[in-house]
This record gives C-alpha cells, structure tokens and sequence, in this order.
DNA sequence: CTTCCACACTACAATACGTAGTATGATGGG
DNA sequence: CCCATCATACTACGTATTGTAGTGTGGAAG
C-alpha cells in the first residue's frame, strides 16, 4: 500500500508513519506473524501502553493495508495473528521509488542536481550503476535522433 | 520555512500545501505583495469562497512562515499586504533539496537508482552536469584512498 | 456621528494519529 | 454445567492540520 504523507523530517520509519506505527511495523518485520499482546508485551517493555491503543494502531495499519490480520480461535481463545504484507525492503523501495520518481518527473533537473550534490556520501557501486545509466541514455538519445 | 510533510501524490504546490494554501501561493508567486480581498477576488472567480477563508489561511500561511504581512492604515483604510518570503524557485529548490538530501542519506543506494530509473526524461544539460559530477567524485575517491 | 470596511477572534467539520474505556462473546476451569 | 476470564469490537476523546465561515470591533470616511 502506498503512503499518502512523507514525514520530511523524522527518521527511518518515521517517515511513512505515525511514531507509534513505526514501532509496530518494526516490531512486526523484526519478527513476522504476532498476536496484538505479543506486540503490546514488547511495546509494553519500553513506556507502559495499553493492549487497546496497540490493538487499535494495528487494525488501522491493516485497513490502510500494511498488515494482514487471521482470526484463529473464538471466545477466550481468540488471537488475530498480523503479518506484513511486504518485506521492509519491499516497502521502503516502493515508497522512496513513488517519491523520489514523483519529485524527479515534475522537478526534474532541479531534483537531480540535489541529488548529484549528495552523490558524495554513496558507495562505489552505485556510482558504476549510474555511470553504466548514463551510457545507456546516451545510446538511447542517438537512436532517438537518428530516427 | 520548511514543511513538514510531503503529499507524495499531488502536483506542483500541492506537494508542499493543502489545495487552498497552494493556490494563495501560486497567487502570491505570481503577483507578489497582494491584499486579502486582492487574493480571494481572484479565488471568487473559480469557486465562491469567502474572504474570511482566504484570510485564516493567508494568515496560517504567515504564522508558517512562507508570508509576510505589512499592516497600512487603520479603521476601514486598514489593508494587509501579504508579500512571499521566498521565491517560488527558491522554495521549490529548497524543499525539494530537503526531500531528496534527506531520502539518499537514510536511503543512500536505493533512493539513487530509483532516481537513476527515472532519469530518461531528464534534459541533455542535467545529464552532462551529472556526468561532470561523476567525475569529480571518482578523481576524489582516487585522492582519498592515496591519502 | 453613524456607517461600513478590513481585520481579529472564534468555531466547526474532516482527516490522521495516539490513547484508552466499555461492551461482548465464547471457552476453559471449577 | 455455569460463570469468570481474556481477546476482540466498538466507542470516544485529545491534538494537529486544513478548509470553511460567522461574529465582534475599531476607526476613518462620509
């Protein structure tokens, strides 16, 4: 599912959501498939936090569609296991994909030269990726105009 | 002034604003150094909008710090006069500059070959700006690992 | 001196998020 | 066999953001 919001600041998680439902998606990929009192016991470890507030974050993250939700069990014995519905990796490339592609076709060059300026601080192989973009943009540009 | 939160969908200012803020900037971009009753005349034309509105938000908009106000006069001569404290390329260069700066170093590699991806619509002159950057960084890389 | 304009103040709806109280339903323990 | 217990469902409230607009007020214009 696709964020709607970008925390500009903020770190991590952070940016997609809510300071509660950061921790809670982090809980959930560090360890896939937990009820909401497994979750709250862990939250619970840090500040003190109802079984309610977690229970409610939790079937909000699986409306907006962050999260699965199975029922097993009926009365006492009820326990909705969550799972993500993506891996971490998973969502952060889509969601830094919708964003950072969204800003470069409207602001394009603007965007890039930003970009280029924070080129500084990134490995070597993306830098050989870029190189190797570049190449094939070029090639691409001949062919156009040689159409 | 930075914003806080990004709308990843949404075009141009709308970014970077509520629909109603984006549109007495885009005004105020446009025309600079304008009146309450100046802005919502050209808002009434759209869309009946009352100029209470127009002014909770103009006045929003300088509490943000993205305007400022000017009284003149008092009584019913009293007229604020409403002036941008950045340009619209400034602004544009500034948040943007925060998304993408912000997103590559949290995101590094990831970030830059979603960006990499999107690159085939970016003009000839960006692309050579970008291949000058390459450069420069590999000669720095050279120097470093012979310092 | 009264009217009238622009502004100030106040308020409400919708959305998002964090927080948690109360209600319900079915099973497990006595 | 019954009821206490536990997880879930429902409801609700506070803050923040944004769009929306009504009411109050001060002072110059006529």
């Amino acid at each position: 599912m696709r964020i709607k919001k970008l925390n500009v600041s903020g770190e991590g998680l952070n940016r997609f959501f809510g300071p509660l439902e950061a921790k809670i998606m982090d809980i959930l990929w560090s360890s896939d498939g937990m009820k909401i009192k497994e979750v709250q016991s862990i939250l619970n470890q840090e500040s003190p936090i109802s079984i309610n507030t977690v229970m409610t974050v939790m079937n909000r993250l699986e409306s907006k569609g962050h999260l699965t939700k199975v029922m097993t069990g009926t009365g006492r014995t009820q326990a909705a296991q969550f799972s993500t519905l993506q891996s971490r990796e998973q969502f952060l490339s889509e969601q830094t994909k919708a964003v950072s592609q969204g800003l470069i076709q409207e602001f394009g060059s603007l965007v890039v030269s930003h970009m280029i300026d924070a080129l500084d601080d990134v490995d070597q192989e993306t830098i050989t990726k870029l190189e190797q973009k570049l190449n094939e943009i070029k090639r691409g540009k001949k062919n156009e105009s040689s159409r």
